[in-house]
DNA sequence: GCCTAACTTGACATCGTGTCAAGTCGCCAG
DNA sequence: CTGGCGACTTGACACGATGTCAAGTTAGGC
């Protein structure tokens, strides 16, 4: 989609994106954000309620264009627990950093606001339910160890998953994404797998 | 210490404290820290220079009144890695609450101030050093992992340590302290130790 | 040619941080 | 006793960001 073809909408979304990717995300304002899109900042208003709203809105919009849910499709055609658990690992892990400059700003947006806060729930929710599933995929196997319920390993899973833990891997251990990878893996498949 | 005793700057310490612990630490005002220590806003400029610096010198306080380092020392006297590990986890596990309130408040400051990231960088590397000394001890005694450099294992079990890890657990999963530690030190025994 | 929806313009309220200058008060030295 | 100093107060102000408001412009459909 050209810019020329693009609604005002999806111009102001295109460039809340920009905005955000472009290096300190977190300072981008509201009349950067018009500025970049060719709008008053006035329109911002018009078409969302408030910043957290179209924050809410942005990461909406990348999930759509990066089509995080065909991404996530491929861990459900796994034949068994074990594929199912590293293939969700890898393809969540793979979409971190593409919404990882949004999810930041969202994250510290919602420490104040609830419409944000919330907005980054139901992601997480959407990972703890991917998380769940490798859980019971492995389960069903008879793979997962013994002294583990489903819900206990779905909880460990989670945090092995967790956007923090990549932000921590990644910016304060240094690894690069493929090393990020290899080490959750590697922690998952100890902390879940019987042996 | 009695309020009467304590000297201006102290008091308006102890104030920052009581108005992170309180409710919703992260609005705390700078006002509203210098009505609880019963002295002007201005007073606080003249012993702190900006909101992020007496967040800062806060945590730092907080650290000493709470003696963070004797907390941690006693994992120092452990006879062998494993109990190392479990001491030291236990020891920094119980910690993380008590400076919760403040970290919370100081992270969210760090993420556009310099001088409070440079803080938070701080804390971790000395828990980063805790946990290198606890993986040493492992690979001392032939316990660690042996697919495992130590600097790998370090990194893990930082992960596992973290501030981040103990919210989405405490919050998010639902678990209470106890079970967020029995949970830790499962996953890092399980992680780190060969077998 | 008119109407309307979408957008612009510029002014304004609000809130919190940080700064400034002048004033007050108690205490200590000479 | 007094003069001065250091610590604190008081009130005003600049600044930057969000969000609101009212009036003006413009392009397209009828």
């Amino acid at each position: 989609m050209s810019e020329a073809t693009m609604s005002t909408r999806e111009r102001i979304l295109a460039s809340a994106h920009a905005a955000l990717l472009d290096g300190d995300g977190l300072a981008a304002r509201m009349s950067d954000i018009a500025r970049l899109a060719g709008v008053s900042r006035q329109a911002l208003y018009l078409h969302f309620e408030s910043r957290s709203a179209l924050l809410v809105a942005t990461t909406r919009y990348v999930d759509e264009i990066e089509d995080v849910n065909s991404r996530l499709a491929a861990s459900r055609a796994a034949t068994n627990g074990r594929e199912r658990l590293n293939l969700f690992i890898t393809a969540w892990g793979n979409y971190i950093p593409v919404i990882h400059p949004i999810a930041r700003v969202l994250l510290a947006a919602a420490e104040t606001d609830a419409a944000a806060a919330e907005a980054w729930a139901d992601r997480k929710a959407a990972v703890r339910q991917g998380c769940a599933a490798a859980v019971t995929a492995l389960a069903r196997d008879g793979d997962l160890a013994p002294d583990l319920d489903e819900r206990s390993a779905t909880d460990q899973l989670c945090v092995l998953q967790s956007y923090r833990t990549w932000e921590q891997l990644r910016f304060e251990a240094g690894l690069d994404q493929r090393a990020y990878l290899d080490v959750v893996i590697r922690m998952a498949n100890r902390v879940l797998i019987r042996h």
